[in-house]
DNA sequence: TGCAAAATTGATCACTGTTCAATAAAATAA
DNA sequence: TTATTTTATTGAACAGTGATCAATTTTGCA
């Protein structure tokens, strides 16, 4: 057939993707599946391989859209905010995990085949989060030490993220840790108050 | 049937873990097979599900063995280590990971059912890691404030954590960071400095 | 020996990702 | 308008999956 009058191919490609996302979110990365979306939107499994081509570009674009709404997410929460801008974003960054844990876990439990690299506007979603974060970094240095936020933040990022993590995963639950998210803020005024603290250049 | 002579069921169980445990380091997570494991042992599907009922649990046992093999090689390579223990403890964190990079994956990858526990030998494989660490971050604080080791040590795991994750899972490569373990070092640093420096209890 | 208990099987079911010739609809040309 | 080309869509077919369980075979014991 051509294409059904009611819909351009974008819009199509739009479509699937929010009610990929959709159930990703109510049944989580496991029990995911292309036809299960397909019938969900009156069209047959053929159609969604037409458009994605494979499964793991599927997935690509459903976890692209969880980044988007995870950076709008942050960007609202530190939106106009004057003081302890820090704090919100970490808190952000933990809100929204837990709030689409089975979207946020399909980010991570997606693995690209080995050598293969993510697609260039998968690529720009997760810059621009890190931007997001770059920004308050920045902003909580001191005036001299900007230009180490940059590097700072990666791995900033990356503290948070192991929180944040082993708060959804269980991990802290086992081991009896109760507040992941103070810890993370913890963690992050540590490695600031160090920079600040210390004169000579930052590891890393 | 009944028993064959030469393996008892535990011996049995036991080449189950192990099979699947190869398959897991060679091939991961997604292209896990419970059928694969059986033909390559020589006995049918069935039998994989006898003894491990789901394959859940089947996943597990085998995560369960990579956490052995990791709390091993953590062991190994701080034994008799004079100097640098937790500078070595973090590198071999990240050294298992990126050597057993699928079957470290499998274990982040895997989630339980919700509101399920983990059965209580894979608990303890998780607590005896974690104890590991608690050891050396103990030993790395001033003596009047090792009672907080073990709340700091949830932290510093997930800091730690969530650098060699990012690692492994190519966000630090798409964000250019180039040494994440020195980074993950220096956080660890910056965070027992600041524990050192301060008078006030730490948080969290 | 015979018999009960234990271990093992694999056909069967409902599902999955993936392919691709066949088909139907729309766009364009005549 | 009609004929033709282009595009979109289909769903049967294939090989694979986890899971089940009646039937079967082996073993240990009386």
């Amino acid at each position: 057939m051509g294409r059904r009058s009611d819909h351009s191919r974008q819009e199509l490609r739009d479509m699937i993707i929010t009610e990929g996302h959709r159930q990703m979110t109510a049944n989580g990365y496991a029990s995911f599946s292309a036809r299960k979306v397909a019938k969900r939107i009156g069209y047959s499994i053929g159609t969604i391989y037409n458009i994605f081509g494979t499964l793991d570009d599927l997935v690509l674009a459903i976890n692209g859209r969880t980044l988007d709404l995870w950076r709008e997410y942050l960007e609202a929460r530190l939106d106009n905010l004057e003081q302890g801008r820090l704090q919100q974003a970490v808190e952000a960054y933990f809100e929204f995990a837990v709030l689409h844990r089975n979207a946020w876990n399909a980010v991570y439990d997606f693995h690209l085949p080995e050598h293969e690299e993510p697609p260039e506007d998968y690529v720009e979603k997760v810059v621009a989060i890190k931007n997001v974060v770059v920004e308050e970094i920045a902003a909580a240095l001191p005036a001299g030490r900007r230009e180490e936020a940059v590097s700072l933040s990666y791995s900033l990022l990356a503290t948070v993220h192991g929180h944040c993590f082993f708060t959804l995963n269980g991990t802290f639950k086992i081991l009896g840790e109760t507040n992941p998210l103070n810890a993370a803020i913890a963690r992050v005024e540590d490695s600031i108050a160090a920079l600040k603290n210390d004169c000579r250049p930052s590891e890393s």
